[in-house]
DNA sequence: CTCGGGGTTGGAGCGCACTCCAGGTCAAGC
DNA sequence: GCTTGACCTGGAGTGCGCTCCAACCCCGAG
């Protein structure tokens, strides 16, 4: 699978693949004769889970470090968990900073429906919405 | 209060206050004899609320949307609740792909703690960590 | 009257994560 | 054989959201 192909399926650019290359977090990357970089389905698997640490919130340096100790072998095992147990908890925390704007944010919207000119309770009527209310 | 007492506070810094101030996130702020500014509670609660909004990842160019509006009155209710609405889904789509994504790690992490050497099963016996097995 | 500790300004600089670009190579199709 | 187009490299540039800084001001304590 060549890149532009690869970066269709991850989402990620084909600019963004090759820095995530040559920074440590992808590869190495199979090369052609031409010397076109060729991706494989085990690297698609990598892509995503990348995608979703990033997804989260992990910042590339944490990333990296992750990718190298992937690159260990298992001996590294019990360091990556303990990062992805760190990281998920940072994730949760998250979840609940989001759930608790929210609720703010619904708060706020309550407050400014109430003083909306005079769109609620109406939910048929759809026809004519600038129509004479009488 | 003084730009010290708001910092701590609102939990934003000095230079992130008077930046948000020169951009019309925040302001205008009252000044005393000596030119330094002098916040009050209202701020406090409009501070708390841009809060949530980065929080829940505004941009600022957004958050300047919703000031400008707010500054211009009832007026812009509709459009402020439309604001608000549209953000809303955002955080709860975002919510969604958060916990979507904890539970891809909590798989992995479940399948490296499967693969750790020794820790596993052992709630009890936190004693002498090192311990021989048997 | 001096000193210190707050505050003020405008503007430069920074860190992150890309994103873009010039200039080059290679393989296939006409 | 030439063109086209996808790819390559190294390095510069971008956008966001601050963050830092120099130079200055003002007030109160000693």
């Amino acid at each position: 699978m060549q890149i532009s192909d690869f970066a269709a399926k991850t989402g990620f650019s084909e600019d963004t693949l090759r820095y995530y290359e040559k920074i440590g977090l992808l590869g190495p990357i199979l090369r052609d004769s031409a010397g076109h970089r060729v991706y494989r389905e085990t690297d698609l698997i990598w892509a995503g889970f990348l995608g979703r640490l990033k997804a989260t919130g992990m910042p590339i340096l944490g990333m990296r470090a992750y990718a190298r100790a992937r690159a260990q072998g298992d001996e590294t095992v019990p360091e990556r968990h303990a990062q992805l147990v760190a990281h998920r908890a940072g994730v949760v925390a998250r979840i609940a900073e989001l759930q608790d704007c929210l609720s703010v944010l619904d708060t706020k919207i309550a407050t400014y429906a109430a003083m909306l000119p005079d769109e609620k309770g109406r939910k048929n009527d759809t026809n004519d919405p600038r129509g004479n209310p009488a």
